[in-house]
DNA sequence: TTAGAAAATTGGTACGACCCAATTATCTGA
DNA sequence: TCAGATAATTGGGTCGTACCAATTTTCTAA
């Protein structure tokens, strides 16, 4: 893959943590795998602080690099690695076979909260796209989604109809690597019951956000009304600042 | 506060943004920056690198640092900077004030799934602590939380029936500043509706998760149903390597 | 005038040196 | 024997250099 230095030993490094090469959960000291590695020791801490950032490990000063024993017994729910932010990749859960309903597909112009979370001007128009996500056949949730058409001007209801992330990083070689996430919970509309089979108590979840391209610029508002069974969202915080 | 060189050149770099210094959007190069600051640009490029991880500027190869204009619109949800992943700090918004009332509080033998958790044995004991969170005297959510006895000896009704994060951070001076945590959505039950007013159809948010010490130590883990309306989970994601 | 080449700009990666700070291991002396 | 002092270990931060890669700007020649 990538032929940088850093990422190289922190293959390696995961490679023998997942083979259980560290049984102690003790990893030996920066200046021992710098030696090894036959890299600078700088380049061992900066893979060391990645993995840290990804909670796969954790260090302390005196002491020594140690693993995560919550990352050896639930790997699941650790690192997006080689994954983009999409859904139809996140939702390949369990086996089941994700599928996309389009129910509608339109440009509006902007409005003024578009606007603010686009970056975008009166002039400007979006794609309004809304589809109905399925697993197995289920439906599981409603997305409606909200992309500047001056970003992709040839969006076609034929790319919407499938992952418009996989469709981007194949032929446009962009990925999708942020966003701007709010997760909620509600009482399910009318609507949602009939499109996602919900008993009237049953809720849904709600999940909006923002996605952005590499370069920083705001790509996508999205709002997606999620069958409550099938959501769940998971996340990592370190708020160490580096 | 902290006597590190990146972390001065934040300060200042942001201080900057907010005053509206770069009405470009744009930086000075880091070479600049470098002889501006009379630092070394490796400690400029880690300042810089802090502040995209924090989703506050993104930088561009060949072309320059640009300044996230969402993070100037809507500063509120970016960076938890200072604080803590407690709740007693994260909740008091919008100026009202948070309360707690303790609903339980006692010794119970670890179960398999806390074992795994927590990373304990059979012989392990654990706080079984249930608390109702209030906002300006509303409820708004029921929090059970369980820490292992030999983490904290010392822990007293007194304390539970305040910030647990804080007792730890104010006496102890260990913070709490890495989490997993799952987001997901249900049907109230009829408890959680006694408990937090709510109504038949409406829902709970469900926040379960592990809070660690900042040396990987897994401390609490914790389950909180929250009434719908007060739900509001955000995060930033990132998930270049770096 | 303008398209293509060349140069300058700007961020990215890597190295290695130097010292500091927290922890752990070892030694020393009563 | 053992508590306290001392040394060794281990991760943290900073500096400065060298070179690479993407982009933008400038120059050159038809």
């Amino acid at each position: 893959m990538a032929d940088l230095v850093y990422k190289n030993v922190m293959q390696d490094l995961k490679r023998r943590i997942n083979d259980g090469q560290y049984p102690d959960k003790r990893l030996p000291d920066e200046r021992s795998l710098s030696d090894a590695y036959q890299v600078s020791r700088s380049s061992v801490k900066r893979a060391l602080n990645v993995m840290a950032q990804q909670g796969i490990i954790f260090k302390k000063r005196g002491s020594g690099t140690f693993v995560n024993p919550l990352y050896l017994k639930n790997k699941a729910v650790f690192s997006y690695e080689g994954r983009n932010l999409g859904l139809t990749d996140s939702m390949r859960v369990d086996g089941m076979k994700p599928g996309i309903k389009l129910l509608d597909f339109q440009v509006i112009p902007a409005t003024p909260e578009l606007q603010q979370d686009l970056f975008l001007t009166d002039d400007d128009f979006v794609y309004q796209i809304k589809r109905l996500r399925l697993l197995d056949e289920q439906p599981v949730m409603i997305e409606t989604g909200f992309i500047p058409i001056k970003i992709m001007p040839e969006l076609s209801s034929n790319v919407v109809s499938g992952s418009i992330f996989n469709y981007l990083e194949d032929i446009k070689h962009v990925s999708v690597t942020k966003s701007f996430m709010t997760v909620a919970a509600e009482p399910s509309t009318e609507q949602d019951q009939e499109l996602l089979s919900l008993k009237p108590n049953e809720p849904v979840g709600v999940m909006s956000g923002i996605f952005f391209l590499d370069d920083g610029t705001p790509f996508e508002v999205s709002n997606m009304r999620v069958h409550y069974q099938y959501m769940k969202y998971n996340t990592f915080m370190d708020l160490d600042a580096d």
